[in-house]
DNA sequence: TGTAATTAATTAAACGTTTGATTAATTAAA
DNA sequence: TTTAATTAATCAAACGTTTAATTAATTACA
């Protein structure tokens, strides 16, 4: 018997479909993505999606509950870490940069999903999910508050709102971002430059902000 | 003839379609939008979509076009009114949480189709429209810069984008803001106390990031 | 161990419904 | 009496889902 796992293992059928729906999701939108063109990305029998997730919504449901319970569980470990409430905020940034950048098509499929007004269920799976990670930073700022390290005027929900906004809008609207800072690098937004640009510009504004 | 040009007439098939489809696209997204769907809900014949804007896409572009010209008149009168580059900074936030709050449908028709990677035609004619609205904030913030008013080593662009993200998030995704807040009023986000709010945090954020 | 029984995974084809668009006929307006 | 606007009916294509059949893998039992 082995000790370390297989890890070069050809994926399933299932893990096939999420990559491949999460992928066409985020590029079209949930709408726009037949069943076929999930079959054919995912290269799988059509029926396959019935099958492992019930149904085309089914599917979507799996990749959001997928995901949560990996963000959680980085965020508890910057919890653990020594530091005041500002390095707290600052390991967020940096792990949140790092993850949206990592992985654009999840947030895109979740930011996305919060701007439509059908479909109560996928919103409130993704509502649900998403509140948790949220209320460990609002904390830290109302902890830095207290301490008298942040201004007390400030607000800490908007302020949540400008850190996520700023993400949302630079990594999920690329040809936005592209036209804005004159590139033609189609993968401009998952270049290190970037990265870096953005850690830069979001700790620099939201320090400004909140310190007194 | 009347010097008053009459204001209360009945709108016409075509207005009527504008207006039901500015609702619905921005509700389900475009193509959970049903030619069905549009003629229901502007009462008239499913044929005078193709008869008025020769078809569903058409109709869509239509929204889109018939809006940018008039921000970009507003944001001209900003340009000719007095003040040093912050107080036209600030007039400009006035007038784009005005705007936004006030007409929501648009905005977010316009940046969720930003996300979106098909139709390559509908992006561009967004973002053909939308840039000379944000050349505008990026020459003031740099007149700000040159004067010595604003910090030098601040990132026009990416404070442009914590501008419209933090907007955007704040206003587009409603279900999300009202988690946020704690608030049940699904109108909230149209409230002149959410107004107020927004305006507070968004002038107070970008001032302490701007100024020297 | 060998084989029969059972379960899991996959397939191609088809299901009924809905889609965006178009037609030819009809009504309203100029 | 033209032209413009509107209607109900219809179209082929595409939609998500389901089906019955088949293969591959696993389990039960002698």
């Amino acid at each position: 018997m082995l000790t370390k796992k297989k890890k070069i293992e050809t994926l399933d059928t299932r893990e096939l479909l999420l990559k491949a729906a999460s992928k066409l999701f985020a590029e079209k939108g949930f709408e726009a993505v037949t069943t076929r063109n999930l079959a054919e990305a995912a290269d799988v029998n059509i029926a396959m999606i019935a099958y492992y997730f019930g149904s085309k919504d089914g599917l979507f449901k799996a990749i959001i509950e997928e995901r949560f319970p990996k963000t959680a569980s980085k965020l508890r470990l910057i919890q653990k870490q020594e530091g005041n409430a500002w390095d707290k905020i600052s390991a967020i940034i940096d792990m949140f940069v790092e993850r949206v950048t990592g992985d654009s098509s999840f947030h895109k499929i979740v930011f996305r999903e919060l701007t439509l007004e059908h479909r109560t269920e996928h919103r409130e799976l993704i509502l649900s999910g998403i509140e948790q990670n949220w209320k460990f930073i609002i904390s830290y700022i109302e902890e830095g508050q207290e301490s008298g390290l942040f201004k007390a005027d400030i607000d800490p929900e908007f302020t949540l709102a400008s850190l996520f906004g700023t993400l949302f809008q630079l990594v999920n609207m690329p040809s936005w971002t592209n036209r804005l800072v004159g590139s033609n690098d189609e993968k401009f937004v998952t270049t290190e430059a970037f990265k870096t640009r953005i850690r830069t510009h979001l700790k620099a504004m939201i320090k400004a902000h909140l310190f007194a």
